[in-house]
DNA sequence: GCATTCCGGTTGCAGAGTACAACTCGCGCC
DNA sequence: GGCGCGAGTTGTACTCTGCAACCGGAATGC
């Protein structure tokens, strides 16, 4: 087995590790929001409002799941949905206040952690692994194994 | 916020995103085994053999769960289990020949995606990703959020 | 203008994965 | 021998998830 290979063999394995730990962590983390959630909100965040199905296509969930969340994290007062004007079949979800109180909290505790976790990486090996990971999920999006 | 911050970010959100997709598309890779079990397969091959408390630490799992996939794995044929002769609360779990076969198989056409996904990256970078996320992994086994 | 098809979203349903708690059985210590 | 501990199982309940069926608005065909 080429290096390559063996490379590749060793993302997959240990990107699973990672995958299965952060799942159980996130109650640690967060037990007011599940990690879904919390994913969920930080996208709305992160691109300042957008439908379900946008969620549904980033995450490669079902519309029928980001349904039930997005109605859980309505009634839970964290985001509001208003009707699109253009499109009268379209919702566009937006954080409230509370949900970015909330959101911006469990970031900070999240971000603590994984800072911990990293503290001793340097800046330069931090930076190029964040690259990496940004190139591999940019990479045919929802294709793949990851 | 700093770089490093600013990479601490991104990598936990891209760790995630790789997550959900990954859930999503072992379905597709292997119809025939969970991603669980797949990595379960993988993990008894890699170590050659553990008992289902080890497996339940690696992976952040409650015993009851691996109990119950370990159950389902030995009724498929594809693990033993054999007691342990110097502790007999113990069973050592281990690959059959049909679990290293099947193991083998979706191994193969898993690695095949991945690779296609990875085919631009060059060598040195492959390397040095799975180099970082063996080295995230193996800090602080278990804590924090990965 | 109406029919058909497409798209965003919801709901019913069923299955998998998981955790927690209570239990059994074997080990080790006193 | 008695007690606490560790490995593993089982009962129970809950969450997440996908699929299929559905509703209503939009777009396209004629």
């Amino acid at each position: 087995m080429s290096s390559a290979e063996s490379a590749v063999e060793t993302i997959q394995r240990e990107m699973t590790v990672f995958a299965r730990r952060a799942r159980a962590s996130a109650g640690r983390i967060h037990p007011e929001l599940s990690l879904v959630s919390y994913t969920l909100l930080g996208h709305l965040e992160e691109s300042g409002g957008c439908r379900a199905t946008d969620l549904a296509a980033h995450y490669a969930l079902d519309k029928s799941t980001v349904s039930r969340q997005v109605a859980a994290l309505e009634r839970a007062g964290l985001i509001e949905r208003r009707p699109d004007p253009e499109d009268h079949r379209v919702q566009v979800l937006r954080l409230t206040g509370a949900g970015q109180e909330i959101l911006a909290q469990v970031t900070r505790r999240r971000r603590a952690a994984f800072r911990e976790r990293l503290a001793q990486w340097p800046e330069e090996d931090l930076v190029r692994f964040a690259a990496y990971l940004e190139r591999y999920n940019a990479g045919a999006a929802g294709l793949g194994p990851g």
